[in-house]
RNA sequence: GUGACUAUAGUUUAGCGGUAAAACAUCGGCUUGUGGUGCCGAGGUCAAGGGUUCGACUCCCUUUAGUCACC
């Protein structure tokens, strides 16, 4: 099958394995570098994968409105337009539901009220939206969803779903819970209805269904039951990281966890959206096998970095102190930045400036820092050290 | 030398007889299924001195500096 675990941990749920996919094996635990528009910004495929990545995302929602799913695939599918030969896992768009529901426009009434515009109506069968880019009217549904995403040539699908905001009465999630089990049973029929129909499309894609249950202990075992229930390759939590605190989210990954049954193979889980070096640790604790977050490369692009020397955490190169620090980010480090001995003093000067190749070296520095953070997470959970390296690394790392 | 105009945050400019505002710059902070152009916050003897007034950045006088015009 496509998953297996390679070792367990015997004091926690961690464990490392194999997920296998038509472009190449994977390491797990994993971290995905996020390219949602099809590149991992100011990287290069080379440079990614002398970081060692062995996946990157894509986003359904965005490549869906441009350049277009079809365009793609004429143009010989993702990985073929991007250059990156490597495995892609795509978003369903439903993350973008979720952030788009919170963009109001306001429409002032012909009597002066001023009403905030919904840019989103979720209905049983779907979600209308309208894009971002030009006010267009689309309609996903998770039939479509799997379409387009096969257009792309992903190596591995996600289900459509509906991603309630924090906080979130229980009422709504319910609601939001409902409609996504609805639309993960929909999307495996079609899914597998359509597997090899059409001769360019990769037959042996993955399809990853998504627990929802927003904060609610009962709702996260639910989901977690019901969406194991059908034959999904993977199980992913989403719902996270939306502004709960760290304390509910790792609640929310005990509540959920336990509850994935085993039907058939053992399957990776995957939490979406995830995270910041002490998230990894926590949740690769409770099990999970899969990472994506922007925050690498976001702090980046906004000049934070991570780094480690006797203590560790966030230092953002933008403020004065690094004016005259002639040293590197974090001594020791292996990334292109550091390696090459490219200052504090100079990166602070090419991001205040502006300057591209400032957000390129603290974009591979903090993909380095987590993918290398990943690196040795599963060798410690190899070695049966993962509780002790944990331990050790959060001693000194302020959060 | 004579006259006119101007002086408010680091810079460019609003402003009104009743506790000073914006943009950019500066200094912090935020960022979790992407926001490279984003979000939040901080910072002022209103050129100096004097007068009028309950109260002056605002009105009046002097000084200083700058800009322009004319000798």
């Amino acid at each position: 099958m496509s998953f297996k675990i390679l070792k367990r941990d015997k004091q926690s749920s961690a464990r490392t394995g194999i997920l296998k996919t038509i472009h190449g094996d994977i390491r797990t635990p994993v971290f995905m570098p996020v390219g949602t528009l099809g590149t991992v910004k100011t990287t290069t495929p080379n440079e990614l994968k002398e970081l060692g990545a062995d996946i990157i995302l894509g986003n359904t929602y965005h490549l869906y409105l441009r350049p277009g799913d079809k365009e793609i695939k004429k143009l010989g599918g993702l990985h073929n337009f991007i250059n990156w030969d490597r495995p892609i896992l795509t978003d369903s768009g439903g993350y973008q539901v979720f952030s788009l529901a919170k963009n109001i426009r306001p429409i002032i009434c012909s009597t002066g009220h001023i009403r905030p515009k919904n840019l989103v109506k979720i209905t049983p069968d779907g979600v209308h939206f309208q894009s971002h880019l030009d006010g267009s009217r689309h309609f996903f549904t998770p039939e479509k969803v799997v379409d387009i995403q096969r257009n792309l040539g992903s190596d591995i699908m996600m289900v459509l779903d509906e991603c309630t905001s924090y906080p979130c009465s229980k009422k709504y999630a319910i609601e939001a819970m409902n409609r996504t089990h609805n639309w993960a049973e929909k999307a495996i029929e079609h899914f597998h209805k359509t597997v090899g129909a059409r001769r360019a499309v990769p037959k042996k894609s993955l399809l990853f269904g998504i627990v929802q249950g927003s904060t609610f202990k009962d709702l996260r075992q639910k989901s977690a039951k019901f969406i194991s229930s059908l034959p999904f390759d993977g199980i992913a939590i989403g719902g996270v990281s939306v502004g709960e605190g760290k304390k509910e989210m790792y609640k929310v990954l005990d509540w959920t966890i336990p509850h994935i049954r085993p039907t058939g193979p053992i399957r990776p889980i995957y939490l979406m959206g995830v995270g910041t070096p002490e998230d990894l640790l926590e949740a690769v604790e409770r099990g999970v096998d899969m990472f994506d977050c922007v925050l690498p490369t976001r702090l980046a692009r906004h000049g934070t970095v991570w780094y480690y020397e006797k203590t560790g955490g966030k230092l953002n190169l933008l403020n004065s102190s690094n004016k005259s620090y002639s040293g590197p980010i974090m001594k020791d480090c292996q990334c292109y930045a550091c390696k090459n001995g490219f200052s504090r003093a100079y990166i602070h000067h090419l991001l205040k400036e502006n300057e591209v190749l400032g957000i390129r070296l603290t974009t591979l520095h903090n993909l380095h820092f987590l993918l290398d953070l990943m690196r040795q997470i599963r060798d410690n959970i190899d070695k049966g050290t993962f509780l002790k390296f944990k331990k050790e690394f959060l001693k000194n790392w302020k959060i």
